[in-house]
Formats: structure tokens, sequence, C-alpha cells
DNA sequence: CAGGATCCATTGTGATACTG
DNA sequence: CAGTATCACAATGGATCCTG
């Protein structure tokens, strides 16, 4: 969050409603910065595989294993800003070695619809949309 | 079995098969990308504004001034894009000087519908997750 | 007007190594 | 096991200038 030294030009108030609300053609609203941040391939994953009714918990192994592709990092990374926002749980099980499982809050699963309707659009028109790319 | 939740990935070529079918979960599918690429928000933004039904064919100019903060070469770079997907359609008027409309194509109009839903949730959401940051 | 080209600062990301 | 730290590098994105 950088501070913003030159450019607090427009919208002396306005963004306060804006804020409260939720608007995404706000310049100063907060829900563009949100919606990249669900928005993005790993977040869909995650929640995907924490809301399979099968596999409601799993530890940090787990959900690697359950992703191919992604690197430690980011997992790490992504769980703890999702930890922060408050759509997933994270449990301590305070064994040796210690024992971490993961698993959605309620706010996360209602973020499950949503998510779900939007991959089901790119896993649908994917094949549609990468042959056109490929002739252009 | 003691991978709970996994897929069955046992095929010899799955990625032949996922590409067909777009499959998020394949490191091979390109479906991540495109997921990528749908979710950002000056993506749903254009959508968004496209889908206006006052508003079904916009000039660069008029969309740039319907997106407040977007930059100059991010717009161009993103209806490029979109265009490319064939997500959206570009007709050029052959004036003095040139004009350029931008319209949803069918395919873009039918992603409207998720990233409403998308965009819908992460407004109406961002309130509680912002505070829950500010606090932690 | 539309948008490409260039420069440059910032951030994202993987690989690797390390810790409790 | 579940991370964190560090590094090197790629990608992002804004600002600015340029052209048909």
């Amino acid at each position: 969050m950088p501070s913003p030294g030159s450019r607090e030009v427009t919208a002396t108030t306005p963004s306060d409603l804006a804020l409260r609300r939720g608007d995404l053609f706000d310049v100063e609203c907060p829900t563009r910065e949100l919606l990249d941040r669900i928005g993005s391939k790993w977040v869909a994953m995650i929640i995907t595989v924490l809301a399979r009714p099968t596999t409601p918990e799993l530890r940090f192994a787990e959900l690697e294993r359950a992703m191919p592709g992604i690197s430690h990092r980011m997992l790490s990374q992504e769980l703890k800003r999702l930890t922060l926002d408050g759509l997933v749980h994270r449990r301590v099980e305070d064994s040796v070695p210690v024992k971490v499982f993961y698993r959605l809050t309620p706010l996360g699963m209602s973020l499950h619809g949503p998510i779900s309707v939007l991959r089901e659009w790119a896993e649908a028109n994917m094949g549609a949309i990468d042959a056109r790319r490929r002739s252009a």
C-alpha cells in the first residue's frame, strides 16, 4: 500500500461510500485488488480442492500434491493470504512433528460458487479460445 | 489409495484429454492461463462496461473514460488480448480520423454472467475482508 | 483518435537452502 | 512436516513519446 504522495487528485470524499459498499469502478476501492486476488488460478484451485466434500480439511503437503505445478513458496503465500482474508482456517495439531490442517471458512465456502462458475466457463470455452489463438 | 481427493490421472497422455476438455488441475492445460486472464480486474471492468445495454459499443477513448485508473497501455493491451481470444469484436470506421468501436462477441457476452457473479461477491464481501485485514 | 514503441521501476515467482 | 529466507530472473505496468 503506497502512500498517495503525488495524486490524491480527484474524489474528496465520494470514495467513502464506494469503500463501504464495494465499487469496482472506483479508483480508490480495494475491490479491484480483491478481485485480482480471488481471480487467480491458484486461489481457484485451493478453493476448489478444499470445497470437495471428501476432503474438507487438508494438510499442507496434501494440498501441494493436489495442485500439480504449484511451487512450495506460492502455496505457502496464497494460504497465508487466504487465511488473512478469512477465507481459509488454519488448524495446528500439536504433535511431533507438527501437523497443520486447512479448511474453508463459511466465507471461503461462499466463494466456491462464484469461482466454480468462472472455472467452469474457462474449462468449457478453453478449447475454442485456444484454437482461435493458434490460428491468429 | 492413500491419496484422497486426487483425480484419476492414470492416463498415459493425460494432457491430450485435459487439453480437449479443459482441466484446471492439469499442469499442461492452458485453462490455468486462461483463468488468470479472465479473472483480472481490467477484464472484469471491460466486460461489465460493454455488457451494459445502453453502451453495447464503445470507442477506445470512451472505454478509457469509463474505467478510471486504467492506463492507456493497459487498455490497449487488454483489448487486443480479448479480441484475439474472440471475446471482443473490433470494428473500424474508415473516417478521418479513424474511429474504432468495441463490442462483445457472443462468447464475450457469455462471460458476463460468470464475471458478474464473481464481481458481486467481491463487492459484497470486500468490507468484511478489508476490515479483517486491517485488524490482523 | 487509436494504439504502438520504449524506458524503467516494481513486483511476482521459481529454485534452493535453511529452521523449529 | 510445515514452513521461512534469500537470490536471480521474468513479467507487469505506468509514463512518455511517436505515428498514421
